[in-house]
DNA sequence: GTGAAAGCGCTAACAC
DNA sequence: GTGTTAGCGCTTTCAC
């Protein structure tokens, strides 16, 4: 920087003043400090600028997976809101481990983030004291806070997972169901949603639900095995909800396989509105939530606070939606 | 950290080597420093140990898009890969735009990253002089260098694009098809193998390959109408060779919609042996390509060359392999 | 094995 | 609008 600043007849200062706030710089120096700045090739040192002014324009995100598409796109939508504003996101993928997500988090502190988006809220108490203390602004995503293990860190957008379960089951009692599963992977959110499902199934008066789970990551091949299992148990199960559209997908080409028509034998629903539940034959019910917003909101949220705009609320519910189509 | 020492009784650079060299200090000088650390709560600074060091452990990774299962496995692997040894990734999505890549390239130097990992070898020349000039280390994935616009900035690790798609039509053709399609997005890698699939076509004395390209990001529901344009315009199409695994799924469902066998009537071959193309009903024939491994290879690459280890080979092909299943 | 001194390349605060 | 000064919180180098 003080090469350009020779090169250019300033002070180092001014050069700092052409990057940042070039609208303070007038005319004439702005020209010559890009001129000495092109001939020289430089280029700004971004960490020397963190450290001196104590912000450094990335914002962590920690996700089970990456290669789980509902968080990819999440993801995705998080970082080109970030990017709009110059910040960059720093990438960590819990494996669904809460410790990885711990050891994460004090890495993440350690290269001074300013701000961090979790999935879930089901962190310990350790954690979450420990963030609050560092005082780092941080979104909770993929729920709600409530009663129960889900509290609130700082901020959070989400929906409400046991609602969405509720609402899956309510569909499939609306259509005639009376034996009911589930398919889930085996992790808190999942457990939500068949929380709120089994409750409408109990109230309703209705044997309990027939749930079965699969390790995280899911798999769109682990329905299978499951369906099989699951009708030599319940052979009187006539519907099954599917924690995700992939597995659903799966399960669909399953039904293919053994012959069984869906939705005449076995009605289907997914979880998310993935593209391919529209695609499926037949097209798949399900319940959509909106991942894309959930990363733009989670972003928009962050960059309000490091901004020092005043926030509605640090709260948000972006509700689901139930998506009725042939496979129920 | 003057803080810890002054509570250790040590001076500073003792604490600093307690954290980054404990083995250059002595049993019981690291216990009070521990202790100090564990004390008073402290979490080392490491943007202020970046600019001190020069090395900023973290390494940069440019995806054309995360929500592409394809490259968030090959993402998520590097980030394994990289947190072993203490680098953490910073994500940036181009949007298959070049203009997005080179101004993501730039913010990355800027931030003084350690690595670089990029997707595909058609960068501008201007983008590779900088790459190089700046002297870091960069692995480009999912292809290989060679003849061509693909050339090779520092290190490399994929396979044949170009061979993929002879090897597809190879197996098509050894099938007994005679009239073969391909869908397929619309980017460089994704015409390398059309480019492979075409030429062996032609080879074997038979009429143009029916080509249709539909606008990455490639969504699974983007097959259908592909379909029905394709077999108005030639009704004899026996085969089609999709690009991805997905847009084969979706492929799929179109014909169990629109009634064609597969594959009595429509033989389908994706591309990237996704989880999908063995769980789908038929199961899909496809090119295996190794995503994860491609991940971890681009990791140790850089890993090697940031620790001074000799590295074998700048350039790695982790091939391909026809997988045959029942949808061809 | 430990410490003192000298930066890393910037920005913040204040002066002019 | 521009410059001067004083750090940001570490690591490196060299000395003991």
């Amino acid at each position: 920087m003080s090469d350009v600043a020779r090169e250019a007849g300033v002070s180092l200062v001014t050069v700092s003043r052409a990057l940042n706030t070039p609208e303070k710089v007038s005319r004439d120096t702005l020209a010559a400090v890009r001129r000495a700045i092109d001939l020289l090739g430089y280029v700004p040192n971004l960490m020397a600028g963190s450290l001196a002014s104590n912000r450094s324009r990335i914002v962590a995100a920690i996700v089970p997976t990456i290669s789980n598409l509902v968080f990819a796109e999440t993801i995705e939508a998080l970082t080109q809101t970030l990017a709009k504003d110059g910040y960059q996101l720093l990438l960590g993928q819990s494996g669904y481990s809460k410790q990885a997500e711990a050891s994460l988090v004090d890495t993440f502190l350690g290269r001074r983030v300013d701000g961090l988006v979790l999935t879930g809220f089901s962190q310990p108490k350790a954690l979450r004291l420990k963030l609050q203390r560092a005082n780092v602004p941080v979104v909770q995503t993929w729920g709600l806070p409530g009663p129960g293990q889900t509290t609130l860190i700082d901020m959070a957008v989400g929906f409400s997972n046991v609602g969405a379960g509720r609402a899956a089951a309510r569909h499939l009692l609306a259509r005639g169901h009376r034996a009911l599963a589930f398919i889930g992977a085996d992790e808190a959110r999942s457990r939500q949603r068949l929380q709120g499902y089994r409750a409408e199934v109990l109230a309703a008066g209705l044997p309990d639900v027939e749930a079965a789970f699969v390790p995280p990551p899911v798999q769109v091949d682990a329905a299978g095995p499951c369906l099989d299992r699951m009708l030599e148990r319940r052979p009187d199960i006539t519907a099954v909800f599917c924690n995700n559209d992939l597995l659903a997908a799966g399960l669909l080409f399953a039904c293919q396989r053994h012959g069984l028509r869906v939705p005449d034998r076995l009605a289907i629903m997914g979880f998310g509105d993935l593209p391919i539940s529209r695609a499926a034959c037949p097209a798949l019910s399900t319940v959509r939530i909106r991942r894309a917003e959930m990363g733009e909101q989670a972003g928009k949220m962050l960059l309000a606070r490091l901004s020092s705009v005043a926030l509605e609320a640090t709260s948000a519910d972006l509700g689901f939606e139930i998506i009725e189509r042939s496979s129920t």
